[in-house]
DNA sequence: TAGCTCGTGGTTTTT
DNA sequence: CCACGAGCTA
């Protein structure tokens, strides 16, 4: 008994009356609504231990975090505690992957165990063909567009037929998206999406597997609830059992991914769901000090769509937040670089413990030069992602048709990324003839005999190409690094890398190859009984936070979504600008700006120490130089809170479209002036007479009898336009009385 | 078929 | 600015 309580009073040990309550819970259905900074984390890890030392078994639990990362960090603080971590901890993306190599079969419909992930890339490649087969023009229909269309569906679990219908743009959207997915189920291929909605589906239709999982699973805890969308809600419900011992967690003021599908509404409703919900609130902040944190509530207070809370602290002022104006995006850049170092001189900060934060991956890149200037070791996350590099997807094929050979998109890169004597025209007859013998693609390219079977030239190549195709077929699965390292071998890839040395990039293309190779290594050693197929897996879902090293010295670089759920003492907010953030794309929607603001407030509150607002006047675009404007939350600061610093970068006032002064130098015939003409970045471009309006992709727009909508694609004289109502059509622009708003 | 050049058009955010 | 696709040639 003594000891029980003694580990009871390590469990709980520092914790305040409120993350006791939300920590100490047990049976039946609780909501943390936990500011940021609050503790969270905390209190979730301390109730999976109590839950654990209580008796219940770690296989009963079943933890949702929001990025692998933190499910690692997770399991690794309650195995401290008590001495067991649970296993099923994990996003919904990974524990949806696991359940579906065991069970997706049950779904019977024609998919199984070894499937592969098809990551955004494979997906706009699928979508590309689907496209082209369907003489589909892919400039009406971007494939791009078409898969945002096609998650948001799923993110809602819409299947082809629940889809708008009636106009001829309609249909097309329709029959694109069950072509889609029609073949990644020929694929034996499963999106993103798909892992959460099959889920659902399975535990659905299947009642003996649902009643399974219900009782494996005791207690239930989701992180980061305010960013769940519809099908993970609906996961949620038949994952919890009739006790509902569900917990979650989040902060609707934190709710940023609703682009996704994510819906705050989840939160906000969570007692309407469970009337006998148990509610905390988390409003102590334990991060930042009480001028940042004062700037933070200031801003938020904006949003009108939201639960009042009170996020206090006891801590003093601090140094006020401070906001610096830089005339072009490069000194942004050089200012930050010179503070960053000077802090760590002068102040004692180290690298690692600052982070520079952008709305947009593009920002990166100038920050980038400025650091590397000065010499200051800095870390980026996500940008162009380390799997996404074309060298890395082209091995990636290579060892997923090993996996699953009917993986079609794969088959087409390895053919397309070196020459293998096979080109378009006998690629297409290989797949013709290989659905007619009923057997996927790859084995029949891989056939001995295929030379024979197949009725196409009888060339060289071709049996060259069958002969390597058999060659990789034979090559074991395990143990994952022997087999990366045969791949590599057997491929021809780096052969193909070196002798292509006009390329630029072919060196780092090598290097690239090698490091993968290595994390490969990496990953056997973890997971020793491993095969190809869950290191593929885990590669397809590795969030880019997930690659961030906060033991390296290095400053770090991401954008405002990456930096959810993580802290700084120092940040550097850059880029707020009128069109950067918040977004042009978000102008003109409520909604939107709101998610902007939330998408501030998390930077804001990422700061424990020292928080720097940068904002530069000009900022090169397109590789041309655009004036911006500051951005409007710039107007919403507590002025009494923040201090400007003044540099000797900045230069005089802004851009101001309206001001005479700069109508001036715009009616200058110098053509040195023509360069500069101010155009305000990134806001929308407002139509120059109202005779010829000039329409673009994204653009809000109002139709006489249809309201308002966005222009999903348009031409020169028809425009494509999503009504917010509901439906899609194809609008001709000389003749519809569409107007912009 | 493959590799080249030229032109176009595209930047939110991510599992 | 840069990545990608169309169109041409060997």
């Amino acid at each position: 008994m003594a000891e029980k309580d003694k580990m009871a009073e390590d469990i709980f040990a520092g914790l305040t009356p409120q993350q006791l309550e939300a920590a100490s819970h047990i049976d039946g259905p609780m909501l943390v609504v936990a500011g940021a900074g609050s503790g969270k984390t905390r209190v979730v890890t301390r109730r999976i231990a109590w839950l654990i030392s209580q008796g219940v078994r770690p296989h009963q639990i079943l933890a949702m975090t929001f990025t692998n990362k933190a499910a690692g960090e997770m399991q690794q603080r309650v195995a401290e505690l008590v001495g067991e971590a649970p296993r099923w901890v994990g996003t919904f993306h990974s524990l949806c992957a696991r359940f579906l190599r065991f069970d997706l079969d049950h779904l019977n419909e024609g998919r199984d165990g070894r499937f592969t992930i098809y990551d955004s890339d494979d997906q706009i490649s699928l979508l590309k063909q689907i496209c082209k087969d369907r003489n589909i023009d892919d400039k009406k229909f971007k494939p791009k567009t078409l898969s945002s269309m096609i998650s948001q569906a799923k993110s809602k679990m819409q299947s082809p037929a629940d889809l708008p219908q009636g106009s001829w743009y309609d249909e097309i959207i329709a029959n694109v998206y069950s072509s889609y997915e029609q073949r990644l189920r020929a694929a034996n291929a499963l999106d993103f999406d798909d892992l959460l909605l099959l889920t659902v589906r399975l535990l659905e239709k299947v009642e003996p597997l649902r009643l399974e999982y219900q009782r494996r699973f005791r207690y239930l805890l989701i992180d980061e609830y305010q960013d769940t969308n519809h099908t993970q809600y609906r996961l949620m419900k038949l994952l919890c059992n009739e006790s509902n011992n569900v917990h979650v967690t989040g902060d609707p003021d934190q709710s940023i991914y609703s682009w996704r599908g994510a819906d705050y509404r989840n939160i906000m409703d969570f007692q309407t769901d469970f009337p006998d919900a148990r509610v905390v609130r988390l409003e102590r902040n334990y991060r930042s000090t009480r001028a940042i944190l004062d700037v933070a509530n200031h801003v938020i207070q904006f949003n009108s769509d939201r639960i009042e809370k009170n996020l206090y602290t006891e801590e003093d002022g601090g140094d006020p937040v401070r906001t610096v104006v830089l005339s072009r995006d490069r000194e942004e850049g050089e200012w930050i670089a010179e503070k960053a170092s000077s802090l760590k001189n002068e102040e004692g900060f180290s690298y690692s413990q600052m982070a520079v934060f952008y709305r947009t991956n593009a920002q990166s890149r100038v920050l980038e030069e400025a650091l590397m200037g000065a010499g200051i070791p800095y870390q980026i996350v996500g940008g162009l992602r380390f799997y996404e590099r074309k060298e890395i997807k082209d091995l990636l094929a290579h060892l997923k048709i090993l996996v699953n050979s009917r993986d079609i998109v794969a088959l087409r890169r390895i053919v397309n990324c070196r020459p293998t004597g096979v080109g378009e025209k006998t690629f297409e007859a290989i797949l013709t003839q290989a659905n007619e013998l009923g057997i996927p693609a790859f084995e029949f390219v891989s056939r001995p005999d295929f030379v024979q079977v197949f009725n196409g030239r009888n060339s060289a190549k071709l049996r060259d190409f069958s002969y390597w195709c058999q060659k990789l077929a034979a090559i074991s699965l395990s143990p994952v690094r022997e087999c990366v390292r045969d791949i590599l071998e057997k491929s021809g890839l780096t052969e193909h890398i070196s002798a292509n040395t006009k390329d630029p990039a072919w060196e780092d293309r090598l290097e690239n190859l090698a490091a993968f190779l290595g994390r490969a290594t990496e990953f056997s050693q973890e997971h020793p009984e491993a095969d190809l197929a869950e290191f593929l897996e885990d590669v397809a879902l590795v969030a880019d936070v997930d690659t961030y090293d906060p033991n390296a010295d290095n400053l770090v670089l991401m954008t405002l979504h990456s930096a959810k759920g993580l802290e700084f003492p120092v940040v550097f907010l850059s880029g707020l600008e009128q069109g950067l953030l918040p977004h042009a794309n978000s102008e003109g929607s409520i909604d939107k700006e709101e998610e902007e603001r939330r998408l501030f407030y998390v930077g804001i509150t990422r700061a424990e120490k020292k928080l720097y607002l940068t904002r530069a006047q000009s900022r090169m675009l397109f590789g041309k130089f655009e004036y911006t404007s500051p951005s409007s939350f710039m107007r919403d600061l507590p002025q009494d809170k923040i201090e400007e610093v003044i540099t000797s970068m900045s230069a005089g006032g802004d851009f101001d479209p309206f001001d005479d002064d700069f109508d001036d130098d715009f009616d200058d015939p110098n053509p040195f002036f023509d360069e500069f003409a101010p155009t305000p970045a990134l806001s929308r471009k407002i139509p120059q007479s109202s005779a010829g309006l000039s329409f673009k992709t994204g653009d809000h727009v109002r139709h006489p009898s249809f309201g308002a909508g966005k222009i999903l694609s348009c031409s020169k004289n028809q425009a494509v336009v999503q009504f917010f109502s509901g439906g899609t059509r194809l609008l001709s622009l000389s003749s519809a009385k569409l107007e912009k708003c």
